[in-house]
DNA sequence: GTTTTATGATTACGGTCATCATCAAAATAG
DNA sequence: CTATTTTGATGATGACCGTAATCATAAAAC
């Protein structure tokens, strides 16, 4: 049953990507390598020909969300971003939003080198946010970076915070709306 | 085997804090009824006299969770409450602190039953943060209450993103220490 | 003092977990 | 065209999962 190069590069690719938005949607104690394989239309037996253990496809999966989070926001108004990020429509699409957001509790509990492309997802996501003008004074840039990160700790709050409450609660959207109107209006 | 009432909800709630602590460490999947029931000096057999099911308990234990949360805010100044909040120290005892922080990312996962749980500990967390103070205008009211909803996912936010960070990284303390004196110059 | 009752220990169940040895088959290399 | 790789399927492994029936025992009720 070989199969040609392209397509096996393309079944590890498939497999990572169908890990992370099952992983975002259920954690990754939450699914197991048997219903992940089925789900990306393989047999789990084949796994372990692509990573050397579960750890290692969660670290990649992780990797290739905040990859995607950060395409998502390339190129899109700072303002339109946080409109979008404190959506209901965000707030309810675990599986496609955002991996910092999904995960960032249980990649806590997880070892040094998830936690380790986590932390340069999110140093990514604040350059971008930090803005890219050269000539700017050191007191200029501190005080972006501070402000990038308070904006993404935030709104990720308060995604975190709303997700955790029952989808039909008030304050699910409250949350949504408190924060997307003092995000817009800066700090 | 039988034992005396008062044993008997000692017992039962010896098991509540203990699972409060093992959840809040290592999430509601991570840990097994008879590990809990070990931890907490008993056989697992007995853990289903207790309660009906595991999630049955997960809800309890949220509800306690939450009120420790809350307790140890009592009579605590808000701003030595989010500089304790936002501390190294809080970020780095996951099992014996907030248990919204710890375990939000996977009570978005859960049944309406726990989600609504943590709702119901983010109001009251909520309305001690607003102020009680009577004769406020509606404005007042409203400003307060957005006041503390933004401060909350703030805190919030900040510390789930460093404990997402490697414990040596040095983003995980540049977080904290942004959001600190963010929170304590007020918005 | 006897009977009833309920706790918690023991043990087992079926299911699922991550991991791996084995094998068929097809894509490469010679 | 043959030989060598190597992918992915099959199936098994042992460990752990939540749940539950059984049972000895001692507290509670009479």
């Amino acid at each position: 049953m070989k199969v040609t190069k392209a397509q096996v590069e393309a079944n590890r690719a498939h497999i990572v990507e169908t890990a992370c938005t099952l992983f975002r949607e259920r954690g990754y104690d939450g699914v197991g390598v048997a219903e992940l394989m089925a789900t990306a239309g393989l047999t789990h037996g084949g796994f372990y020909r692509h990573f050397d253990s579960k750890a290692e496809l969660m670290a990649e999966a992780a990797a290739c969300g905040v990859a995607k989070t950060k395409s998502q926001m390339d190129g899109v108004d700072m303002t339109d971003f946080f409109r979008h990020y404190l959506s209901r429509e965000h707030r309810d699409d675990r599986g496609g939003g955002c991996t910092l957001a999904a995960l960032s509790g249980d990649a806590a509990r997880q070892s040094d080198a998830i936690k380790a492309t986590f932390a340069a997802g999110l140093e990514n996501l604040l350059s971008d946010l930090q803005g890219t003008e050269d000539g700017r004074s050191a007191e200029a840039l501190r005080h972006a970076r501070a402000r990038a990160i308070n904006n993404v700790a935030h709104a990720l709050g308060a995604l975190v915070l709303s997700r955790a409450c029952p989808d039909d609660s008030p304050l699910a959207d409250e949350i949504l709306e408190t924060c997307r109107s003092a995000n817009v209006d800066s700090r």
